[in-house]
DNA sequence: CAAGATCAAACTGTCGACAATCGACGATTA
DNA sequence: TAATCGTCGATTGTCGACAGTTTGATCTTG
């Protein structure tokens, strides 16, 4: 294995763990939008793009298929996912189902420490407010969310929230403008926090419920609001 | 592309999507326990053994890999997973978060038709019962949880719920016998179908807990009871 | 005899090549 | 003119090969 010829304008790819980071690229890429919903992902025009061949990016592709961030057409290639209302509707119900778990089990498992990482979380929420960054806003917010799943303890629902996360990231990315005022947004977190400070199971659940659904709910009117998904380049 | 020189024994895999063929193949071997876990998956081996090349293997395996089957290790290959009583826990916590949700969300969404699928579904897992033939009466159990995923329409919930039962056939496989007798079995699932059909959300919820409750006491009973997993070779 | 160094075989990661297939475009025909 | 067919470039699926790494065995040395 040796080194790769520098593509252009990026760093290069090291040796190890090529699949891993051409996964990543091709995750940026999507969600970043500069590969939109529907888009051909052709396997050698990346890997010239990359200066690897094929075989890693195929085997990177069939990794990001299995996230739900592409899909394979047989001999005709992958191509980037495109969402529809109904899947914003299926991965909030999912993570709702997910995060309302996850917070009664961190409650169940919370130690001073852990409790310290959330509410430290929440103040990094309202300073990034102040930065006008939608993306990491984002970033921060789901930083937030997903502590409270490491908190839970169980690592496969860990990876479901990350999985689900990818995805969102891409519907975000694609709205492209944040749903509410980022302040807001810091300020919601709070009764959650509350709620799982204070351990009860049914306000723990009400209030997942109550700040989830209403980022569902934004979301879905946003999604709505711009049917027609950015240019579906090819 | 062209056929496939045949492999011994076995039906020769043709050409169209070559790569999912291995992966089932692949996870027959696993759950059937052919490869034992913490077995090293040497992609030559198995290449040679079914007649192809190396670089389909290798995707199948990144399949088999994101569905937790297979542990990738760098520069060392796939290990098949091996699964520790904390594994079981995790699994089966996150199956009653779903499967919760699913059977609320399938009362909802109940219809005469679906209704009676998952009451036939009964009467198969009871027939199921005579045939002294425990793989298949894991498999027609699952078809049941699996029947009220599906009726609760959200399929990355319905994807999910079959990666776990993967991984559960997986430990299910190594155990080898049945955790209950099989009449008992097909019999517990009726207080659930009554439940989702009556539609009270409280009574659906507990009476899951309590099936799937049963399910995770007696397979965490078996497992730590028969501690060093069969033989891990090399 | 134990611990470390040395070496060979086995295996993985990646690459470039080639045939099969797809899709677009233009020619042919009704 | 519209529909169908054939051709050609572009792209995928698969393969065999090669370089570098890991592993396990053998040999060396304290």
């Amino acid at each position: 294995m040796r080194t790769i010829s520098p593509p252009v304008g990026l760093p290069a790819l090291n040796e190890i763990d090529l699949v891993g980071q051409v996964a990543r690229r091709l995750t940026e890429a999507i969600v970043q939008g500069r590969l939109p919903p529907g888009s051909k992902v052709v396997e050698a025009g990346i890997a010239r793009e990359l200066g690897v061949s094929r075989a890693p990016v195929r085997e990177a592709a069939r990794l990001l298929e299995q996230q739900g961030l592409l899909v394979a057409n047989p001999r005709r290639g992958f191509f980037v996912r495109q969402f529809a209302a109904d899947d914003i509707d299926e991965i909030y119900d999912l993570r709702l189902c997910v995060e309302r778990h996850a917070a009664v089990l961190a409650a169940r498992n919370l130690t001073p420490e852990t409790r310290d990482k959330l509410r430290r979380q929440i103040e990094v929420l309202h300073e990034t407010a102040d930065l006008d960054d939608p993306a990491r806003q984002v970033e921060e917010d789901y930083r937030f969310h997903r502590l409270i799943c490491e908190i839970a303890g169980n690592r496969r629902m860990l990876r479901l929230f990350d999985d689900l996360a990818s995805e969102l990231r891409m519907v975000i990315g694609l709205i492209g403008r944040l749903y509410d005022d980022p302040h807001e947004i810091a300020r919601t977190h709070e009764p959650v926090l509350a709620a799982i400070e204070a351990g009860h199971p049914e306000r723990i659940v009400a209030h997942v419920d109550y700040h989830i659904g209403h980022a569902w709910r934004e979301v879905g009117r946003l999604v709505r609001e711009i049917p027609p998904w950015p240019a579906a380049a090819k």
